[in-house]
DNA sequence: AATGAATGAGATTTCATTCAT
DNA sequence: TATGAATGAAATCTCATTCAT
């Protein structure tokens, strides 16, 4: 079926649509997060939302911007996510479980050592400065838990940031596959077990 | 300077000049290493062995090629440098430590998990296969050495391809720099030895 | 704030705003004559004008016509401000002096060479008709009045068209800066002098 | 006639070819004079050479530089061919006569005033410098004739900067064309006369 | 063994212009 | 009257690769 060719001007608005600023967000997101930054180019954005590149750049000044805006939502939104879960009323384990399994389930292999890597790389520094923050703000708030909970005694004390920054590392591991593409574990919830079964093991009093 | 006292018989041609095919290798992982495949280009690594590109086409056909010879070349070395560690006769944990501290001291982050994600965007399906080989006997290397302690009662029984994971998983965690640059920890010393405090307390019986 | 009192009668809407479109004009002026044709986009104009390209549309069909339009008005007015100098009543020197001082005080030099290259190069064959039309009108102002000097022998007989060029050649000396960006005159007024009383040497009788 | 399509890689040389370095600065030169910086691409210079963009680009790393080395050529040209009439052995009204003479012939009409604007708003600090530099020396060149005639008696006593200007603005009035694409002057000799005449009734004694 | 010259394809970005509202 | 959203075409520049020498 031959697709109507675009046209020139502002297209007609269709109420129920989402603004085509999130749309090309989400997009870029999916694709920088399974590509990366330089194997995705605009073009490749632009054809997977079916606009144009001068369109995109009507939203975004650079592809560092849309980097940039992509990164901090994803950020938030996992910040977010985590935050929901850490405040529910079970117990701290069965809190970082949650959170491993619900991460494993949700989302391809979101690589933010990679991503900071890429950041690093290519973008400019107020944009690097912007994610930094963001990065740190994310990891914070894990820290924090560790932090609170070694206070009220759940956890061993001891280096909070360590602690938060080793529970992420074992959580990725949940992604390993090996050279025939098969998991380690069979299930999402298995995973999480183990990972959290392990990583208790180190922190636990 | 004092010239080393010559030596009988005919002098090998340019002793001491390492062959260029090496040292456009070495050159070229160190690069690929700091930046990523797509982010250094043919002419980056000529300009920084000094030659011309058309010189690195001449011993490696390809960009593919030359990343796919890196790797190897990287992971071959690694190999050998866990298998020598793990070798010797400390105990496990010792040798374990040990293999941190070094490999924090001797590298920057190399990151094995984004070399592959480069691998699979960027090689050829045959350079993709070499390397997944050769990464999963590097990971095999210290999967087999925890099985072996398993079975000596070292460490408690498990998932050795979890534990070989989990750990390469916690080393990485060595090279974590807050958001002004500052590392976790103060010497690789004492991140090798609280990452494998952490570690042992998952494993020990 | 004092408020000035109210007039009798139905305010006219907005009085002393001055039209939009004219705004836009006086402003792409402004730019055309620093940055020239090419080096001035219309989202440059738009945004100097604090309005939107589609605002500029709106009065300006082609950037090509808004060029024109800024070309015309330009010469409009200095065709006008050179015919009220050379109408004053005194003497024929001192006039041109005067022209020359005014013009160098009031504009960053207006290089027509070049707003005609640019013309030529970049609009349509009717625009370009029209600017060379009011061109040649602004050229013809003095060049009539070297005619008829001649004419009551206040200066030689020559060739009018040559005395009316050379005249806005010398002129165009008066912007002359070196290379650390001081004039090679103290002040328009010297410049003025200077240029004049070389001018004049050339075809007084 | 089919022209059989240019090969990826060196091609083969051809004895008496000229250099395609100076091939690509020539006609870059030719095009920059009759259409200005921005005008032209580097599209229209590669096509205008016979070439590709990129072998464009593997001589003169930016437009920039291309345009850099442009003028530069020019100028150093100009300044020679300047210096060259200058020395000869006739009156220096007669060398005057005979360097307009020459230019008017030899050139379309090269508006130094206009390249250094385009340089000016296009050109990196460095290479404007460049620019700047390799102008004054040429302004200079005959900045120094004036003076040392003014010293010699041949000329009145006065700026010598200011004559080199007017001398230099009075030459470019032998380039005016009418609104009919007519000149003002019959010939380049007539041209040059004239205005030598007008120019020397400033200057004598 | 090594290079210099060249290319084709593609990347990022800019810009004049259009059109529904 | 004025705008926001979108486009097609082109501009600058990069890069892996090729080939004669």
């Amino acid at each position: 079926m031959k697709q109507s060719p675009r046209v020139l001007g502002r297209p007609r608005h269709d109420e129920n649509a989402k603004p085509k600023k999130d749309i090309v967000l989400e997009t870029a997101t999916r694709l920088f997060i399974k590509e990366g930054y330089k194997n995705i180019s605009m073009a490749d954005v632009a054809k997977a939302c079916n606009v144009t590149k001068a369109t995109i750049y009507y939203y975004y000044p650079t592809k560092g911007d849309l980097y940039t805006s992509a990164l901090l939502a994803m950020m938030d939104q996992i910040k977010l996510s985590i935050l929901q879960i850490l405040e529910e009323s079970i117990s701290f384990k069965d809190r970082l479980e949650k959170l491993v399994e619900i991460h494993l389930s949700a989302t391809v292999d979101i690589d933010m050592k990679n991503f900071m890597r890429e950041a690093t790389i290519n973008l400019s520094e107020f944009q690097l400065k912007e994610v930094q923050a963001s990065e740190n703000n994310m990891y914070k708030t894990i820290e924090h838990a560790m932090q609170l909970e070694m206070e009220l005694g759940t956890i061993r004390k001891g280096n909070a940031t360590f602690f938060a920054h080793s529970f992420l590392a074992l959580m990725s591991v949940g992604y390993v596959k090996d050279r025939e593409g098969k998991r380690i574990f069979q299930s999402e919830a298995t995973a999480a077990k183990e990972i959290i079964d392990f990583f208790w093991k180190s922190v636990e009093k």
